[in-house]
DNA sequence: TGTCAAGTTTGACGAACATCGAATTACTCA
DNA sequence: TGAGTAATTCGATGTTCGTCAAACTTGACA
């Protein structure tokens, strides 16, 4: 029995010390992990992917989801993930949201991982 | 019914373009989330950050156990999953296994995941 | 107002996962 | 050889997750 992941908001710039710096405490190597798994998915890294590669008008989920091959639902799902772990964000323009990349975020969870950084 | 991830070799280092190069392939795209995948979570975003902080030697499994607070059998099938995605190697020494994390593989992850690198 | 399109939420289902205890393997030392 | 310790594997269990179709919401436009 997985012991249940407790509700937690990651949606902000993830600040902790390196991995390498020194053993992380529980609840940071909680907030690095649901970090990380928001992007753990294939999906989801190709979207990303595609957000990072798109200009700064970005993407509405009706381009996304042939992209990928799923349906808008589907790509709703992840696009909230993202969204909830602060990697993405999304404003509403008439019909359309459309969703940009976080760039700041993405640089500060890769920096808590990299074992050059400090 | 989520399709059934394919079985893939991810334990060498990632070699595709990073994310934020443009749009990744899904095939590329697995291989980046799998070795994310084995990251994501708590008890192993613990374990590689006592491992990056621990000396040459490395650590044993019945080390790792009581630092973490699950049981041994549960830390040895987490130090697989990293085992796995090139993450970690480990080395019998008698009666231990001792464990050392692959900083070059970690390193090539981060890089790809990094929107600011290229 | 009513109609239509884009997007999200809900409900359901099957696959994958984290965890533990028990059984098993690998090794050391009397 | 046999006893004991470290580590892994196996089986079971409950949870989480990805996916889709269907229902619902939000906004544009006649």
């Amino acid at each position: 029995m997985p012991k249940a992941l407790p509700l937690l908001d990651v949606s902000t710039t993830v600040c902790c010390s390196p991995l390498a710096a020194g053993a992380l405490g529980p609840d940071a190597a909680l907030g690095v992990a649901l970090r990380l798994k928001a992007l753990a998915d294939p999906v989801r890294v190709q979207l990303m992917s595609l957000l990072l590669a798109s200009d700064e008008v970005g993407c509405c989920t009706c381009d996304l989801a042939p992209a990928v091959g799923v349906t808008e639902a589907t790509v709703s799902h992840h696009l909230k993930q993202l969204r909830e772990a602060g990697l993405i964000e999304g404003t509403r323009d008439g019909m359309n949201v459309f969703y940009r990349p976080l760039r700041d975020n993405l640089s500060a969870l890769v920096r808590v991982i990299d074992p050059a950084c400090c």
